[in-house]
DNA sequence: GTGGTCTAGACCACT
DNA sequence: GTGGTCTAGACCACC
């Protein structure tokens, strides 16, 4: 994983776990890799790493269970939530992104429809 | 400017500078930054630069002007084929994200729709 | 100040903090001891002083203003519920105590009215 | 245990010896702790404990049979008044503290039984 | 093995 | 000067 400079290390990798449980790649009640582990893989200190579970937790994202390590929760309101933020956070970006090209809602929409349509097949 | 590891560097400085073309921070007609001072700024072998307003030049991005420097074209076509291109490239990658979340296009243009009405402030 | 040891230590200060807030020794909008300043009257690391300001202002007892230190909240219903939550804590752990003791409510309701008349100086 | 600076230890013993007796952690007839393993477990001089055990006689509280160790008294009489005297001091400090965060007597009374409704667990 | 806390000391950004 | 972040390395408690 890279860093980004300006943003702290520690919500970048919130944000990454985040996205790793909205996506499906990590499911509810799963084990997140260990403070060490993930700091020896992501080259960071364990301080970090552990902020982070320490953050997840305090948003009822991950759960802790003493000397067993550290789970993504159970609860599925939870995770329904920050689901549908990810979604409209990535939805505002997007078109705060098409803005700056001077498209507008219906533009977008048509370029959607005009993909959806085709496939989106590119590079 | 940051690299990611898996992309060619010159595609990567290629990208950013169509966005800045695409997004308005660089006009028609604008001259480029010189290839030495683009280098050095980028930390980058001067001729990965040279590379980078070669393609450019070949997708009819840039001319160069012997001994005078690079500039953006003046041709209105090719600008706005790159602006498109850049726009359902990125619309591309916007539908395979949010499929990736289990949304489809109806759901989706509702979130752009209800995004748009208040509004995208967040975070 | 001395720390008990089975409690962390920034958890200590953070209800020392609160206990200064509900009994009016710090008021709505004034500005807490700078972190260095805490961390060397405590005779504890910085950090530990930075995590306690940190938690208070992510349960919106204190905010923070970049470069200018860190301040009570302004908003009279967040000390309000510091306050009476405070104050259920005590009658709380008052109440187990006066338990242990093997006393039920009506006898404690009558010590207190006891207590209350004849005032309250003892030792 | 730990010992607060501005009271002298051999009065914290005391209260905590006391506090053992009133909660029923040491019963009627029971055979405290001797003197030289007390002041091995608590880091304390022996004589410190000597004169906590010599004063809690003169209140007539424990009893010692040489050669044979210190008890706690038999005699209900003593230990009821002792029992009563301890929760009218805690009363005492109880109203002094919440009457610091402004409460007066009919609030205090609202709270312990709204409290003692719902039971009283908290944090 | 797991996470939780604390220290020491560094560098950054903001004012 | 302020707080915010990160690292390095230590010790603890739980399982």
């Amino acid at each position: 994983m890279q860093f980004q400079k300006n943003t702290p290390i520690y919500l970048q990798i919130m944000e990454d776990i985040k996205s790793d449980i909205v996506s499906g790649r990590l499911k509810r009640g799963n084990q997140l890799t260990s403070i060490r582990d993930l700091a020896i893989h992501l080259q960071v200190n364990p301080n970090t790493i552990a902020r982070v579970y320490r953050e997840l937790e305090a948003e009822g994202i991950c759960v802790t269970k003493r000397g067993m390590g550290t789970y993504v929760t159970d609860e599925e309101g939870v995770l329904g939530a920050l689901r549908s933020q990810y979604a409209r956070n990535k939805v505002s970006d997007f078109l705060e992104m098409m803005r700056g090209l001077g498209l507008h809602r219906g533009e977008i929409i048509e370029l959607i429809e005009a993909c959806d349509m085709k496939g989106d097949a590119h590079e």
